[in-house]
RNA sequence: CGCGGGUUGGAGCAGUCUGGUAGCUCGUCGGGCUCAUAACCCGAAGGUCGUUGGUUCAAAUCCAGCACCCGCAA
């Protein structure tokens, strides 16, 4: 059995912890998550999803507000003897003596295709920048950011109209078994970690405020490639009237006009101009209702 | 007790301030026009106005409570 230390806080790593839980080759020793912290509407505090199912099942569970600054939370879990650590979404970084405690090593789930994209969003950037495929990495974890040697890779090809929530849904399903092999492959000796081609490298930047307001001027393609690279997560959006609307679907489709302008309304949405050819808004959500088709929206409209 | 918006025929909204006839854009159904139509014209059906209580001759509208949905923020 090896013994692992599960590092982890969203959603999408909750697949993965679980798979390795129940994997007869592995044993989660332990799990370490971020604090509770006031979330969501009336800021209750709220635990991770991944501590959740630490205690659901009879896991130790650690929540540094920082892992390099508690070293009485870095000694329990040396006294867990663990062979691996393995991140996933983790957020938070590590120092060098928390990569020193396992045994072999700590081991990083990025999803992409490293040596691209990394940093903190790489699964919106490469559908905002429009790529075609992407992927999901195991590494070894070395101080620098996403920087160690790639152990296993898997590609995922990005459909035109594939958004972020299918993507990330992808990811999580796919993880767990890549982690597993990376694993069990690391004490077999069976893989062997590569050095990142530094050429490649590009990093994912954090997504700011700005970027997830629309920008009608630039290209159809490019805010269609927005839409689906943020969507729900937080959703790119315009302002009508004072009030913010969350764009969810959208297709390009030709046309032209002033950027911005609603040009035409057919039974399938709004024809919206931008920078090149039009924008057809399909589904929407606008400030305090729920997802909506465009279509009814606008006929709810004042004219 | 973080701030704010919302609940009205099948959909999206107006009407609430200033209480007194249920409105708009669509959809649906029927009919017409047309070679034809997702277009146009005519007509019809469909709502105990989220819920409970209060005020009033009279409440979608004013007052109080409750439920559910959502935006910001984190």
């Amino acid at each position: 059995m090896i013994r692992v230390v599960f590092f982890g806080t969203p959603a999408i790593a909750l697949k993965s912890l679980e798979y390795l839980y129940n994997s007869d080759k592995i044993d989660v020793v332990g799990v370490v998550t971020q604090p509770d912290k006031p979330a969501g509407r009336g800021h209750k505090l709220t635990m991770s999803v991944i501590k959740q199912f630490a205690l659901e099942h009879d896991l130790p569970v650690f929540q540094p507000k920082s892992i390099r600054k508690e070293p009485e939370i870095q000694q329990a879990l040396k006294d867990l003897k663990p062979d691996f650590f393995v991140t996933f979404a983790f957020g938070q970084i590590l120092s060098q003596e928390v990569l020193d405690i396992p045994k072999f090593e700590t081991i990083n789930l990025h999803a992409s295709l490293l040596p691209k994209y990394r940093g903190a969003n790489p699964i919106q950037r490469a559908i905002i920048n429009g790529d075609k495929e992407t992927g999901i990495c195991t590494m070894i974890t070395e101080l620098g950011l996403d920087c160690g040697d790639v152990c296993m890779k898997e590609i995922i090809p990005i459909s035109d109209t594939m958004n972020c929530e299918e993507l990330f849904c992808t990811i999580s399903e796919l993880s767990p078994k890549l982690l597993e092999n990376t694993l069990t492959g690391l004490v077999e000796g069976t893989v062997e970690p590569l050095k990142q081609c530094e050429d490649g490298v590009c990093m994912a930047n954090k997504l700011t405020k700005e970027e997830t307001s629309i920008d009608w001027s630039k290209s159809a393609r490019e805010v269609h490639n927005l839409v689906r690279g943020i969507y729900k997560f937080p959703s790119a959006h315009f302002v009508h009237n004072d009030k913010l609307v969350k764009v969810l679907q959208t297709k390009v489709v030709d046309g032209c006009g002033k950027p911005g302008e609603f040009v035409e309304v057919t039974k399938e949405g709004i024809k919206v101009a931008c920078g090149k050819d039009c924008l057809l808004l399909i589904k929407i959500k606008p400030e305090g209702k729920g997802e909506m088709n465009a279509r009814d929206w606008y006929n709810g409209l004042k004219k």
